[in-house]
DNA sequence: TTGATATCATTTGCATACGAATGAATTTGG
DNA sequence: CCAAATTCATTCGTATGCAAATGATATCAA
């Protein structure tokens, strides 16, 4: 009887102290990210991962509006805008505007965005393998096959 | 003779155009990050994820000094503090010196903080699950092991 | 004990990140 | 064709996030 009534308690007790918060995926993303930021800052000291990431965009893809480029790297409007201003301000893009749709910001890559690039990008492969360095290839593949679903 | 030629070309060709941006893990890290940022604050509109990750790990560990406190959420002094005081600033945890290392800032929740964060766990639990509903619950285990081991 | 070290907190500077508001230019729908 | 809606870019405000420098306090070691 006291028993029932034991279990019943635990059954209703609202389980407040079984969050823990170490085991959220937004917790642990966080720290993921925050890891794989500070590998890239060692192996990249003079650019941030946004800031690559528009070169190696541009790098791709070519010319392309601000926005379109924001879209294509994952960063809002406000986000992109100082990324690249920043970038132009190193001489690593150009910005011109659009002749016939006068909203548009084109931005390009000057010759040293493009020498800087290519130059970071087998660092930049690095940089992937020191992030997943603590899983075994299948892991790695599982991994990312997840993470992808969930991003 | 030629094919030969051409082979050894290719193989020497650094590939450049391999680099896909979209597949790597630190790409895809933070877009996943950003997305569960983003449920978060759907769900939970008053509070950031530091934020709520404070409350709740003082909830959990009672009286902490403000470092202490950042090492177990995982930021530095500099943002933890930044973090604290917009807590305070909405009365949700006070401050207190430490009676005899006058180094220590000692934090604590006040009502509304243990009030708060009590409220506001059941949603935490609603995020991630739905940060994780992309993934069966199969895939979400495996995902979570693998996270783990790379945060 | 005291001089060197280490720890705690703060401050500054820089770089994302995003919501909201604004203005200019374009596109669309009636 | 023209008013309404949309798109592109900018700006402002707020909030992480981290490196580096600083000041205060505590601890350690010679």
């Amino acid at each position: 009887m006291s028993g029932g009534e034991l279990k019943l308690v635990e059954a209703e007790e609202p389980d407040d102290h079984d969050y823990r918060l170490q085991e959220q995926v937004g917790f642990i993303l966080r720290k993921a990210h925050q890891r794989h930021v500070s590998i890239f800052a060692s192996q990249i000291g003079d650019l941030t991962p946004p800031q690559f990431a528009a070169l190696a965009k541009l790098h791709d893809v070519g010319e392309t509006s601000q926005n379109q480029l924001g879209t294509l790297i994952a960063m809002d409007a406000a986000t992109v805008k100082g990324v690249i201003d920043r970038l132009k301000a190193r001489g690593l893009v150009d910005l011109t505007k659009h002749e016939v749709d006068k909203r548009r910001l084109l931005v390009n890559l000057t010759p040293e965005g493009r020498e800087a690039i290519e130059r970071l990008i087998p660092l930049a492969r690095a940089i992937t393998q020191e992030t997943l360095a603590p899983l075994t290839a299948k892991e790695a593949a599982t991994f990312m096959r997840l993470l992808a679903k969930l991003a």
